[in-house]
RNA sequence: GCCGGUGUAGCUCAAUGGCAGAGCAGCCGCCUUGUAAGCGGCAGGUUGUAGGUUCGACUCCUAUCGCCGGCUCCA
């Protein structure tokens, strides 16, 4: 079997190799292959159109029939240069002259040459189903102010059944998408009257949000953090002091003047944090201080970067800063990060990918302090064992940060849990405590988010579970169904036993087919349905469906009530009732 | 913001320059049902918005907004 990416990149080849037939004066920027893919990026004289995609796999199918051999070649730079100048690709004479070494390989099939580092398939034979997926723009070596090339996607594979399976998954995971499910399980709605990338949530997202937002608030009660709240708006004057009217201008909104002073909506929460740590003064002996916010803020996002729940302009963070002593960096980074994974895995996230951005060439604080909180950070990883990329350079300019990535249901990683060492607020707004030596010391300042933001968080989750929450997060747990209309009395019994316990239960009592109510309660995903007959009323029990269609007969209320509660106490990420049900 | 696509009923989609239609959902009625759709009826629309072309526009053109896929940027 051919390695994927290997095969992918030939791919691209080949499709760039389709697009000069057809195209002769087009121009190639870059075809690399991508995790789900290949891409090429072309300089097209005319827009591409969908229907030209079909003529160019057309192409691409007869060029792969021909089974050119595909050669490799090594050239000087210069002479490398001189060659892709008389094709006129200026794109690759670009990326020749940046390269560092003295010569340059290039690949042959036919009458087609690329810049390529390889390897490749032997011949373009070996390329036998291929789907070009879409046409998108995209900058020059991704950069805004440089040209626009028409990219276009695709896959391939070894043969027409993978191609096919590949699709079916790319469809199924489309049901999955947390906007499509967002409106079929009534949690969510963005609406353009009310305004792009504002959410608003319906009773079940609301529900959603309540058990998250409890459960989060009752375990950083436990954890040692206090709860704080700050206001949406503030001074522009404040922003200025925090630095973020000079540095991060660009995502706020436009300041609104009331009674001759601007104010501006909060994009970030940690301004809030500073005034209230400078409300008094702070001892050696307050710290840590752990002050955590469930804080909405709103960030101008641009147009084209909007998507349902996981990129929004208002939003709200599970917010936290730490303030505490050079000496106590260590353990309270090593006790976020064990919170983090520990919030991840109860709601089942077990898969994420973790990076460790350290200093980039822009910085405030001292090197001292960055590699004394690099390391901590980067401690704190290797203490709980947990794989993790570096991204040399990519800190912000105020510290170095640990972000944990979730995928969604099409593989696109988003940004959820975040852990920054802050050496620049704590500077700006001066804030110090007293230390033992009755001298004035500064604290570090540690920003931190778990979920993220709770609509990306959502967002995620809905995506996870195909929207069949676990059960303690389900808006609704359980269903009642009477088989008829006699039957109601008793599921309304049922019904109201159920609530007292304190369960989310509801009664679906249409004069229609049980067949009916439960595909409604299925199409719903509600954990169970309790189904009530005859004989239920008679025996005054219960019979349980649950989502996954298992099947138990003869329950009794009461120990239906326990096995539920059982379940949601803990936080099952499974339905299976205990074997006394 | 940029490139491309797209916008018809709450949802999914028909109608290609000549009377805007179907299924599901909703409402009303009948049926009284045993583990994924019982039957019948009713109602539902300024075809995203604003202009224009035309005897006539859902359909063609322009602008604008939203949405979708990317790019850049980010929780």
């Amino acid at each position: 079997m051919i390695e994927k990416d290997i095969l992918w990149h030939s791919s691209a080849h080949l499709l760039a190799h389709a697009v000069k037939e057809l195209y002769p004066k087009t121009k190639l920027g870059i075809g690399p292959s991508i995790e789900t893919g290949f891409y090429y990026d072309f300089d097209f004289e005319h827009k591409l159109t969908p229907e030209n995609l079909n003529k160019i796999e057309k192409k691409m199918a007869e060029l792969a029939a021909k089974n050119y051999p595909i050669t490799k070649e090594t050239l000087s730079k210069k002479d490398a240069v001189k060659l892709f100048k008389e094709r006129g690709e200026d794109y690759k004479v670009e990326l020749i002259n940046e390269l560092p070494d003295k010569e340059v390989t290039v690949y042959h099939q036919d009458s087609f040459v690329d810049l390529c580092r390889g390897p490749h398939v032997k011949s373009t034979g070996l390329m036998k189903a291929f789907k070009l997926t879409s046409i998108a723009g995209a900058y020059w070596r991704g950069d805004e102010k440089r040209p626009m090339l028409q990219r276009i996607y695709g896959v391939s594979f070894e043969s027409k059944a993978q191609l096919d399976d590949f699709l079916e998954k790319l469809k199924e995971a489309a049901k999955r998408d947390h906007r499509v499910l967002g409106k079929e399980l009534d949690i969510y709605s963005i609406t353009d009257e009310w305004g792009a990338g504002l959410p608003l949530w319906h009773p079940n997202g609301g529900l959603l949000r309540h058990v998250i937002e409890s459960y989060w608030k009752d375990l950083h009660l436990e954890e040692g953090y206090s709860l704080i709240t700050t206001p949406h708006m503030a001074k522009l004057d404040l922003w200025e002091t925090s630095g973020h009217w000079d540095f991060y201008r660009e995502n706020m909104y436009s300041p609104m003047e009331i009674e001759g002073a601007d104010y501006e909506i909060k994009p970030m929460n940690c301004p809030g944090h500073m005034l209230i740590y400078k409300s008094k003064t702070r001892s050696y002996r307050d710290l840590p201080i752990r002050w955590a916010e469930l804080g909405t803020v709103y960030r101008y996002e641009r147009s084209g970067v909007l998507h349902g729940l996981l990129r929004v302009r208002g939003f709200t963070q599970d917010d936290a800063h730490i303030f505490c002593s050079t000496e106590q960096l260590n353990d309270e980074i090593l006790a976020i990060l064990k919170l983090a994974i520990r919030i991840l895995k109860t709601f089942g996230f077990n898969e994420y990918d973790i990076y460790l951005s350290t200093r980039p060439k822009k910085y405030v604080g001292s090197l001292d302090n960055w590699e004394r909180a690099t390391n901590a950070l980067k401690k704190a990883l290797e203490d709980l064992m947990l794989d993790y990329q570096e991204d040399p350079g990519e800190g912000v300019f105020y510290g170095p940060k640990i972000d944990i990535k979730i995928k969604d249901a099409l593989g696109r990683a988003w940004q959820c849990s975040t852990i920054q060492v802050d050496f620049n607020l704590p500077e700006r707004f001066e804030i110090q405590y007293m230390g033992k030596d009755n001298k004035e010391h500064r604290p570090i300042m540690i920003h931190r988010a778990i979920m993220g933001s709770l609509e990306r968080f959502i967002g995620c989750l809905i995506e996870h579970y195909a929207g069949a929450f676990p059960l303690w997060l389900s808006p609704v747990q359980a269903t009642i169904l009477p088989i008829a209309d006699r039957h109601n009395d008793y599921g309304l019994e049922v019904e109201k036993q159920l609530k007292e316990a304190g369960l989310r239960v509801s009664s679906d009592l249409r004069s229609q087919s049980v067949n009916k109510k439960i595909r409604d309660g299925q199409k719903q995903k509600i954990p169970y349905m309790l189904i009530i007959g005859d004989e239920e009323v008679e025996k005054k029990v219960l019979s349980i469906r649950d989502r996954q269609g298992k099947d138990i007969r003869n329950v009794k209320v009461d120990s239906l009530k326990k096995g539920i509660l059982k379940l949601v106490n803990k936080k099952s990420l499974d339905l299976e009732l205990n074997a006394s049900v």
